[in-house]
RNA sequence: GCGCCUCUAGCUCAACGGCAGAGCAACGGACUCUUAAUCCGCAGGUUCCGGGUUCGAAUCCCGGGGGGCGCACCA
């Protein structure tokens, strides 16, 4: 509960526009209050929608009456007055309606409650439905009831709230007063729903694993660290659920899933926030190929259900997630956009000099493999316009993903690629304890030549490969992207609720 | 982290070295068919904060803070 202690100033800032502007609502407030009107009822019984009176309703002519009554209730977004006549705009969650208003019919209460009526005030409203002399679609109204006072005036009606600064700090002020914000978060919210649906139908089973962990695995980046007091131990924050949910595989769940929040210590851009959630899935018996069915069967779930439509706007044209996507091999592509063949079998002089002709920075403890994939990540990746499935990644950026058994240097993993970003990632399972293991010596060792960002050796998890792993499908899809790519939208802040901001000083 | 931009009334924006303004919202009034209602009237300011230059600073300079964009890191 937030305290009215930021009002409690001194007397010379009373006088300030916007505390004048609050006491006058909390003193219409006050005066309903004193003539027995409460204005903070604890329940309200609404009958209909805004969106349920305009479908049943579709062909009113003017100046009709129906008989039928209603009751609703929603935030007052509009008023226009005509001294005896007054209309109200009502919004709730479905849209808006108005609201007719003949104050000599209305009894004192509701006369009382109009009179001392604001923009953004909670109402719930009882009366006929009914259409204007213009034909809108209304309600007439019989009685007005206070729900809750808006008592700190709202961003304009017309313009809305456009400071980035405050929508992102109070969203709940950019959802109300910017319908743009709530088609997005719809879209959202959607776009989970409908993921989360597809797989539960598919037999997948929805899991929960540790978000404080001792190790932070399962990809490669910097974790944020924080501490048990009971344990006396230092933790991190997940930066992937990946490790556990194989775990489970192991335990018997062949097909789990999980909405993972997963936080990661790096900056904050455009694209990149450092909470953000990824739909991670895995599913025994299958291999890569099973991973990149599913992950299109995913995205084109969410496509349809949150948009209705499977062609988006992206900053370099329209892209058309129609399936199937085209699978192709990331070598292969690679040597179109070079004009020369590179594999991760080559030198490494060789393949750090193709990397400075396309001013691609080296550093000198990569191997070829990290070097493949910085030529992939900065000279293709930004090509590719997509949807397509580009397969084949070094096993050396890939500890986690079964080599193939024609070419030790690759693994059976895939990357989809829309509009030159990566939303999704899988591969074929390694599960072979002792090459995890083995992988795992090798990652010690890069961390121990002074990788930051090589993968923990986690230990617990090779146990766990040793009591078999069966052959399994895994994949990820950030949620967070893929939002943006169906919302149509450049800033990964515009897809979430409460992006993180450093924190508000308060103002002296 | 570096560079560029930005911060003025509750909200949206003007003024760009010379009296801080408008629209919406508010307040007082008129109005029984509006829907960005209209009309008349009235009120509302720590120009993000702190310093400096100047006869004079919202405006120019320096420092600080918040935010945005680009680059870098990453998904």
């Amino acid at each position: 509960m937030t305290t009215g202690a930021e009002q409690s100033g001194s007397d010379d800032r009373s006088t300030r526009p916007l505390d004048a502007l609050m006491a006058e609502r909390r003193a219409k407030r006050d005066a309903l209050a004193a003539a027995g009107i409460d204005p903070y009822p604890a329940r309200f019984d609404r009958t209909d929608l805004a969106s349920d009176v305009r479908r049943r309703f579709t062909d009113l002519g003017p100046d009709a009456r129906t008989g039928v009554e209603v009751a609703m209730a929603g935030r007052i977004t509009a008023r226009r007055g005509h001294g005896k006549l007054v209309f109200l705009s009502l919004s709730d969650r479905s849209g808006p309606i108005q609201l007719l208003v003949q104050v000599g019919e209305l009894d004192a209460r509701s006369a009382a409650v109009l009179e001392a009526c604001d923009l953004g005030d909670w109402m719930g409203v009882t009366g006929e439905v009914v259409t204007s002399r213009r034909g809108e679609l209304s309600v007439g109204v019989r009685t007005l009831v206070l729900l809750s006072k808006a008592v700190r005036p709202l961003p304009d009606k017309w313009h809305g709230l456009s400071e980035a600064d405050t929508r992102y700090r109070q969203r709940e002020l950019d959802l109300l007063a910017n319908p743009e914000t709530r088609r997005i978060f719809d879209i959202r919210f959607a776009t989970i729903a409908a993921m989360r649906r597809a797989l539960v139908d598919d037999h997948f089973v929805e899991v929960e694993t540790p978000i404080l962990q001792a190790q932070a695995g399962g990809a490669i980046a910097r974790p944020f660290v924080t501490h048990a007091n009971a344990l006396d131990v230092d933790l991190r924050l997940r930066i992937a659920p990946e490790i556990y949910l194989k775990r489970l595989v192991v335990g018997g769940y062949e097909r789990v899933f999980e909405v993972a929040r997963n936080f990661r210590n790096e900056g904050l851009s455009t694209r990149h926030n450092p909470e953000f959630t990824a739909l991670e899935a895995y599913q025994a018996f299958g291999d890569v190929a099973t991973g990149m069915e599913l992950t299109e069967r995913l995205v084109l779930a969410a496509a349809d259900a949150a948009c209705g439509r499977r062609t988006f706007a992206t900053r370099n044209g329209d892209v058309d997630l129609t399936p199937p996507w085209p699978r192709r091999e990331l070598l292969d592509l690679l040597a179109e956009a070079l004009g020369r063949p590179v594999h991760p079998s080559q030198p490494v002089g060789a393949l750090a000099a193709v990397c400075r002709e396309h001013d691609v920075e080296v550093d000198d403890a990569w191997g070829p493999g990290k070097l493949v994939f910085e030529l992939y990540d900065k000279v293709l990746l930004p090509t590719l316009l997509g949807p397509v499935l580009v397969c084949g990644f070094p096993v050396e950026v890939s500890p986690l993903a079964r080599h193939r058994p024609d070419d030790p240097v690759l693994t059976d993993r895939f990357e989809l690629v829309v509009d030159g970003r990566e939303y999704a990632n899988g591969y074929s399972e390694l599960n072979i304890p002792e090459e995890q293991a083995e992988r795992f010596r090798f990652e010690v060792e890069a961390a121990e030549r002074g990788d930051p960002e090589a993968h923990p050796a986690d230990l617990a998890f090779v146990r766990s490969l040793e009591y078999g792993l069966p052959p399994t499908a895994g994949i990820g899809i950030g949620i967070d992207r893929l939002v943006m790519l169906l919302a149509e939208v450049d800033a990964i802040r515009d897809v979430i609720l409460f992006p993180m901001l450093r924190p508000e000083v308060a103002q002296g």
